[in-house]
DNA sequence: CTCTTTAGGCTTGTTAACAATTTACACCTT
DNA sequence: AAGGTGTAAATTGTTAACAAGCCTAAAGAG
């Protein structure tokens, strides 16, 4: 049961993943508000969060603004980055996985299938970003999601991999499998391979 | 001229830095409304950023508590993205620093020898932030900034070097002349070897 | 005596009104 | 006509009241 602050911030994140808002495009509090029929404080506390994961820009007295996505070397060098969290955190908590954390990725994983069906990139971007955050948990990893998060929401908005919906799948199944047979190596060459 | 939001929230996060919280402790936003003399609306906007921040666990309809310090193993990696991300920016940017950014970066040096002198832990740590960021702005690293804003915070809160204050000192003096010199490689070597 | 229930207080979540700031544009001056 | 000035509209910032959820402890049932 979540707050109407985290509802709200979901809904808008969504669609700046899915492109309805172009790129420098101010954002209104009131006119979002009235949409979602609440008040302007969840729409402002959402824009601070939003700002804070890399979507939007803040400045005081002006309101926000849908940042650029991250394009070329740079999104190469956050995705190096994000890689490298991910590794660090299953390396490290691999030993410590259970029986239900498994079962966790593996529900993960059947909702990343379904997605990828559907073919909508917003909800497959979503549910990739979902399946991640079950293995980091597992894990353990819960002190490093928030920095991993921030890293791989700036991406997200270049989530450029349209057609290749079957291959995607697949490599999140080779991660799933590894971890499942307690195949450390395995797990992380196929984290370490899964291009986003 | 800030807004009171973000006064409020650096003068928190000062204290947090200071250690002035111990872990664990929850934070009420009743008691520190009255203590900074406004109305709960801004304390809730603190903290809420400094949860994404990292400094505090935010739990819906139970408040926020004080984070513990990283440590050991987990500091040193997040320590490694950081100035991963430093030297990415620097390297980058460093033909594009101009005059007018070396002075605001000689300037946050002139701060950090200050804070330095009294001893204060605290501010040392805040100038020592400054500092950098004055680097990477001036780099034109601004894109970047927030997240690295993120993975220094969660360090900060474990500033440990006591007592070594000159060196800290002459250690930023490095960066700033090697800067200011145009010499590259010897700014990225410095940067590298700035251990916090 | 132990466990469950429930009432009360305490804390956070949301709202709507009010204050402060920015922006746009008509107006005046030169 | 160019440029500055003032005013009104729009937008964000802050506040305080109200609503909703959580926690504790006392009361009651078994």
């Amino acid at each position: 049961m979540a707050s109407i602050r985290e509802e709200i911030t979901d809904k808008i994140r969504d669609e700046l993943v899915a492109g309805n808002f172009r790129a420098g495009l101010a954002l209104r509090e009131s006119e979002l508000a009235e949409r979602f029929g609440v008040s302007r404080g969840p729409i402002r506390d959402a824009f601070l969060q939003l700002s804070q994961e890399g979507f939007l820009a803040y400045q005081v007295n002006k309101g926000v603004t849908v940042r650029h996505p991250l394009v070329g070397e740079d999104r190469e060098f956050i995705a190096s980055l994000r890689v490298q969290i991910e590794l660090y955190i299953v390396d490290k908590g691999f030993n410590q996985i259970t029986e239900r954390g498994l079962n966790e990725v593996a529900e993960s994983l059947r909702e990343l299938e379904l997605a990828c069906q559907t073919g909508e990139v917003a909800k497959i971007a979503k549910a990739d970003m979902a399946f991640h955050v079950s293995i980091l948990q597992a894990c353990g990893g819960d002190d490093h999601i928030q920095v991993w998060r921030q890293l791989c929401s700036r991406m997200l908005l270049t989530y450029t991999r349209l057609g290749n919906y079957e291959a995607i799948y697949q490599e999140h199944v080779d991660v799933y499998q590894a971890l499942r047979s307690k195949m450390k190596d395995v797990a992380l060459a196929a984290i370490n391979s899964n291009i986003t």
